[in-house]
DNA sequence: GTACCTTTGAAGGAA
DNA sequence: TTCCTTCAAAGGTAC
């Protein structure tokens, strides 16, 4: 990868990342204290939450074993999980990576052959620390990905695909949830349970029955159909993958099988099932993907897959398109992180509900190191990286429309003058003050954070966010300024918990597209969980601001 | 049963 | 080039 050879030696894994970062070195350094104080501040949050909520909470491992238990196999989940974390946390002991950002995407650094990001095939010794230390068993997989490569027949290869035998080696992976989703409990595939003991990190891959049979029901002839995180990208009894373009697809495809970090990420999300051309019929089994969805066939039981699926006709017609499968959008840096660390933070806040759930992720996102966001921002890069090469002709447009427009569009639209114009103006005078150097990095700072290109942040960590001071902030969490919400975040909370919800909504309809965050708040009283750890959040702002403004 | 809420980031269209 | 809109995940909540 470029932005690896670009860092060049020590600092090609440090530094590469995110351009917002290297500014100045003082305010890298800054940051780093101000990183270390947020994460104190989130971490007084949580035990505040968890003390105004839940008496209990002291770490996260016993948090999460202590916490209440949602579902039987949530909780067989966890502890799978927690075991797993202990285990590669001890090996760890670098301190590096602090956490386990990413369980889900074991290998997804591998420097493997096939990474197109290392044109030396070198890595960055901090990836490769960071590979070897929190994912000894990477090398496992990088080997049998190479095996599976060399497979004769692509779908066969993909079949094989070491990826999925890793995903099951790694319960820790919050991606696999996908398949917990939709999978009913069964008996893992026999060849795979050998690949389940980890022999390298000595961790007993046990195969945990409630662990392993959520996400591998299937018996080894049923593998296609398993959305098994990992395995998804291959195709399936040599099926193509995906329903666009099968024909182009197959070959380049077996190409990505190859990589181990493309193979672990296409698992993860994309798989295969509603491919349409399914010979075997293995989508008889229901079992939805989680990665492409096809209304179609949701509405349709019965339906069978449609041609459409098998080959993207240029011009499809409405029922066709109808019946196409659904394919998502990869995820972005902070959805990946937000998968991995939802679970967490559910069991550390006794949250449930999502909204205020997301808002301490995001909290917390912006709490990240540079090195921590990076590897998300990388992850999101191969994850793009890889639905632009199996999904060739897919556009984010097309699944515009999918939804119906929210309420707050329609507000929007049909919002009162006094509204919107109240809500412009004192945004307009509030900017300037609070961040107008802040307005264009909120959402371009954040760009910076998550190089747009890949190449272009990731691959040139010299290459300077010019505009972007703040990008010194992005660790900070009032850094953002973000594109939707002009306020920070600490307005939110006090807007939400709030007192006065008026005044606070007044201000808050400053954000530029004004159809996200404003009126929801409005609105929508937050919960008292929701609350709670607002307030929470709230009480460890006012540093945040303090940082802001000495900034 | 469905949409909303909430977060950040990516993508694409419009101006 | 900039701005705006939509969608991605997720699960409680509201209608």
């Amino acid at each position: 990868m470029p932005q690896l050879n670009g860092g060049g030696g020590d600092e090609l894994g440090a530094n590469d990342e995110l351009i917002s970062f290297k500014d100045e070195g003082e305010q890298e350094e800054k940051i780093s204290e101000n990183v270390s104080a947020e994460r104190d501040l989130d971490d007084v949050k949580s035990s505040l939450v968890n003390e105004s909520e839940n008496n209990s909470s002291s770490s996260d491992s016993e948090q999460t074993e202590r916490r209440p238990q949602p579902r039987a196999d949530l909780e067989s989940y966890e502890k799978a999980r927690e075991y797993f974390t202990e285990a590669l946390r001890r090996q760890q002991d670098g301190g590096f990576f602090k956490s386990p950002h990413y369980p889900g995407y074991p290998f997804l650094m591998i420097p493997d052959l096939g990474n197109p990001y290392l044109s030396n095939g070198a890595l960055s010794p901090s990836a490769r620390t960071y590979l070897q230390m929190k994912w000894p068993l990477l090398d496992v997989p990088g080997t049998a990905a190479l095996k599976d490569s060399r497979s004769p027949t692509p779908g066969h290869l993909s079949n094989k695909v070491p990826v999925v035998q890793h995903a099951h080696m790694h319960p820790l992976t919050p991606l696999i949830t996908y398949s917990s989703e939709h999978f009913s409990p069964g008996t893992p595939p026999a060849h795979l349970s050998p690949e389940i003991l980890d022999p390298k990190t000595g961790i007993p891959r046990t195969p945990h029955p409630s662990e392993l049979s959520p996400y591998y029901p299937l018996s080894p002839g049923a593998m296609g159909q398993i959305p098994h995180p990992l395995g998804w990208l291959v195709p399936q009894q040599g099926q193509p993958m995906y329903p666009i373009t099968a024909g182009g697809f197959r070959h380049p495809y077996p190409a990505l099988a190859m990589n181990a970090s493309m193979s672990s990420l296409v698992s993860s999300r994309f798989s295969p099932h509603i491919v349409p051309h399914h010979p075997h019929g293995l989508h008889q089994t229901g079992i939805p993907h989680p990665a492409i969805v096809s209304p179609a066939i949701k509405q349709e039981p019965n339906g069978e897959l449609s041609p459409a699926a098998n080959t993207k006709s240029p011009v499809p017609t409405k029922k066709e398109e109808d019946k196409k499968p659904h394919i998502k959008k990869p995820l972005n840096a902070f959805m990946l992180y937000m998968k991995e660390m939802r679970a967490k933070v559910v069991a550390e806040c006794t949250l449930k509900e999502s909204a205020a759930i997301n808002q301490i992720l995001g909290r917390r996102w912006h709490s990240l190191s540079r090195e921590e966001q990076a590897k998300y921002y990388e992850l999101a890069r191969k994850e793009r990286q890889l639905h632009s090469q199996l999904y060739p002709g897919w556009s984010a447009r097309d699944n515009y429309g999918r939804r119906k427009k929210r309420k707050r569009d329609n507000k929007t639209d049909s919002t009162p003058e006094d509204f919107s114009a109240g809500n412009k103006k004192p945004c307009v005078q509030y900017l300037p003050q609070e961040k107008m150097i802040d307005s264009p990095a909120s959402s371009h700072g954040s760009m910076l954070d998550s190089p747009a290109t890949p190449s272009a942040a990731l691959a040139s960590p010299a290459a300077p966010a010019p505009t972007h001071s703040e990008q010194a902030q992005p660790l900070s969490l009032t850094t953002k300024p973000d594109r939707h919400h002009h306020f920070p975040l600490l307005s939110k909370p006090s807007s939400s918990s709030c007192t006065s919800s008026s005044s606070s909504s007044s201000s808050q309809p400053t954000s530029s597209s004004g159809s996200q965050s404003t009126p929801p708040l409005l609105s929508r009283p937050l919960p008292l969980a929701a609350f709670h750890s607002h307030h929470a959040l709230f009480q460890s702002q006012p540093l945040s601001l303090v940082t802001k403004s000495a900034d």
